[in-house]
DNA sequence: GCTTTATGGATAGTTATACTCTCCATATGA
DNA sequence: TCATATGGAGAGTATAACTATCCATAAAGC
């Protein structure tokens, strides 16, 4: 197909695929002449893993490049190849807490990570966002919700668990790579969302039912 | 203390605290003069918290102010505030997969919520998040992390739970309000940051131990 | 065969966001 | 008293993510 019905079928404009192509998060399709190119399926699907990945996970699209590019490099085992979309994926956060703070976060981490037993790269970025999070939660009093590091841990644990069996037993080492992406990806969208709607359910279970009378904005079920 | 110090204590910019108060994020100081304003640990704290939900959870300046404003109207419930923080947090998705698969996911999550008996409102923001998430998740063919969505919505509720509690729990509402904000947002940065540091550890677990030989990092399988 | 539309490629322009800079009249502090 | 800091307002800057315009050529419709 040309680039028009690859616009039609993947909603994303022409002008708009222009600008992927030439930031490099599009193959170019296969020129048959110095102005006709052929795209296929496969340029349709990564399109729509690439508007996923802008549009739902609001990723920049240096990241998402560099998401890309560690999927089409194949001299990645899958654990490597999960590295490198953690490492796309989590940028370093911007330091938010003073350095105070921030060391005793650090001490907290790795106490944390050493009583998990968990086999992780002392520079993981997803530390360094961790870190970072836990010394922001203490200095603006919410240690309590630091203190429920295992609680997360645990529940994080059995996804972890689950996803990557499920990744790992696809056949297809391209649909491997791509699975990481996409349930790293997505499925952090898919637990946020699910946990705003927790939150809707039991602050109307715990907090509607027990007491209060009359609310507005709500209606009182 | 005048902007000198707060600037100093905070780590903010002198202009950067002078463009939050025009934006609204940073209520003005006490005039004492036509050019001098007195600010308080309130200030100092507000700012942090500004902070941590530009740089950790990186928030844009224009969603911080409606977070703020709904944690400033004390006219809100418990439940209202919790409400109103979600809708600040969470904007409208952009569509990102096809009418079909939209509304084949649309489907699945209203079962889903009735099924799990979710009281939660038709148009609550997270509601739209997630059907688009899972209709993408269908579009590019992972329909096996949507399948799960029982396992992830346990977790939720657990989480949901605790969180719930500890926040109702605090004496001051203006510290239920914040409390209600840190909580939902950084609360997802530390789960999303677990979860990948579970990932490593899973795939170390389960991808090196098993077989392969050495791997370093890369290469082999 | 001829006109209209579409295409690949390149370059320039636009919009939005988040600052950052410059002024100015007034206040503070050494 | 005089350099420095302040509150407030307006203009300027950097970056990101498109969007528009050109052009020579190719395909499609008549």
């Amino acid at each position: 197909m040309r680039i028009g019905e690859l616009s039609r079928r993947s909603g994303v404009s022409v002008p708009t695929i222009k600008f992927y192509l030439r930031e490099g998060l599009l193959p170019s399709g296969e020129l048959t002449s110095p102005n006709q190119a052929n795209y296929t399926d496969a340029h349709l699907r990564r399109l729509q893993l690439v508007r996923a990945l802008i549009d739902l996970a609001h990723l920049p699209v240096a990241r998402v490049r560099d998401v890309l590019e560690s999927l089409d490099s194949d001299s990645l085992s899958l654990r490597g190849r999960i590295g490198a979309v953690h490492r796309a994926v989590t940028p370093a956060p911007q330091p938010a807490a003073d350095d105070g703070a921030r060391g005793a976060a650090e001490a907290q981490v790795r106490e944390f990570i050493e009583k998990r037993g968990w086999a992780v790269e002392p520079d993981a970025p997803a530390i360094a966002t961790l870190v970072e999070t836990i010394a922001v939660l203490h200095s603006l009093g919410r240690e309590d919700l630091a203190d429920q590091l295992d609680t997360y841990a645990d529940a994080a644990e059995r996804f972890a668990e689950r996803e990557v069996t499920a990744v790992a037993s696809r056949p297809d080492p391209d649909q491997i790579a791509e699975s990481v992406v996409i349930g790293t990806i997505l499925g952090e969208r898919l637990i946020a969302a699910l946990r705003l709607l927790a939150h809707e359910h039991v602050s109307a279970r715990l907090l509607d039912r027990p007491s209060a009378p009359s609310h507005r904005t709500e209606t009182t079920e």
